[in-house]
DNA sequence: TCGCTTTTTTACCAATTGGTAAATTGACGA
DNA sequence: TCGTCAATTTACCAATTGGTAAAAAAGCGA
């Protein structure tokens, strides 16, 4: 039923058609535009016209590049979700368990700095009940996490690391540290002005170390 | 324990205004449905059949009893905002500090077990910006923690705690607690069937136990 | 029961929103 | 320079949505 050319199911992202420069610039102006909307205010809560004022275009145009407000949506999502995957899938099995987690803990407070309305976005998304991205989730997530679980397993049962429940650490992890780009509103009334995120390196640092050192 | 917890606090307006049995029985009918709804799809997701429907009566009395979708909104918020802070009020400064904390810890995690909808109520409205939020975040919830970071740092300047910026402490019980109930859709798909919080009650105990320990 | 108030329903709106058809303009290779 | 296809605009819709007016129904004290 669906067409290899183009949709070929919900794991899709590169193009399998070659576009005009016109297209690849305008492309991207969308998407950069849907992403701050749907990153503020949800699916439900942008617009087109949001999206087409943010990126410069007519509502029309719009929809000349992408078939509708769910297929940027899920364009977007498709990507993100391999930016998402990448600081874990760089834990290294061979290298020192401690520093691994520490050094994959800091990746994450990097991105949620460096691309905070992806993680609002990705956010939004989960809160709803992961609506566009259940498939992801189970195809692409959670083998990752698996394979890693069972990795930081093996170094606890070897007495590299104090002994750990893998996937609530790396929950743990998730959470600490997107807190501060998904809770940026509430953040920013609660600590004195100025880069929170330095500070919050040298927390998380000092927390998962005192969790994990043998 | 009928009055003992709730009826110090009279920051509703419920006084003055006395109403009948049906209003009250609606207004909380309302007021049910609307958290349902509300936490489900965001502010601007939800729609005011949604609610009428999941209450069982219709969109103009709804709007009897209300004076609009942001009034039910705000209300909740406002409600809301006594439930959240009350764990942390909870925190005694004669108690003993680590046993304190750690008791917080299982409070807030108790919240996001029992009240999954009201704490995603709150993550969609932070995520958001906190539109409707905002004063209440700097009136209440600033002077609360404020307060608590104190007593936590005088707790780690005394050396009865490991010394720890208290607010990034704070930020990280919030974080890991309420991510159970926030990304639940997520942890559903990387956690074998059955209920995580038994084990998350024993992984946050232990790693907020290694972290603060002297 | 009567008469008044509270509550609920019915029948609408105006604005917004995602989306479309068709005409118009622009890019660019031959 | 022209012809053609890509890109954009103009002018619309139909459905949804928050909200209202007014009539009908239900409560209820006397």
């Amino acid at each position: 039923m669906k067409d290899a050319g183009k949709s070929g199911g919900p794991l899709r992202a590169q193009p399998a058609v070659k576009r005009s420069r016109i297209q690849t610039r305008n492309r991207k102006r969308i998407l950069d535009a849907a992403l701050e909307v749907f990153s503020a205010h949800g699916f439900r809560g942008a617009t087109l016209d949001q999206i087409a004022a943010e990126a410069g275009l007519s509502k029309p145009n719009i929809l000349y590049y992408f078939d509708g407000k769910e297929a940027i949506h899920v364009t977007l999502l498709n990507q993100l979700m391999e930016t998402w995957l990448d600081p874990l899938e760089q834990m290294n099995p061979e290298g020192e368990p401690l520093e691994e987690i520490i050094a994959y803990v800091q990746r994450k407070l990097d991105m949620a700095q460096a691309y905070p309305r992806e993680s609002r976005l990705f956010a939004n998304e989960i809160l709803q009940g992961a609506p566009r991205m259940g498939p992801h989730l189970e195809k692409r997530l959670k083998p990752l996490v698996d394979q890693k679980a069972t990795l930081i397993a093996g170094w606890a049962a070897a007495g590299r690391i104090a002994p750990v429940d893998p996937r609530h650490l790396i929950f743990s992890i998730w959470a600490t540290t997107q807190h501060y780009a998904d809770f940026e509103a509430q953040v920013n009334v609660l600590m004195p002005e100025g880069g929170v995120f330095p500070g919050a390196a040298t927390y998380l640092e000092t927390m998962f170390r005192r969790m994990l050192k043998v």
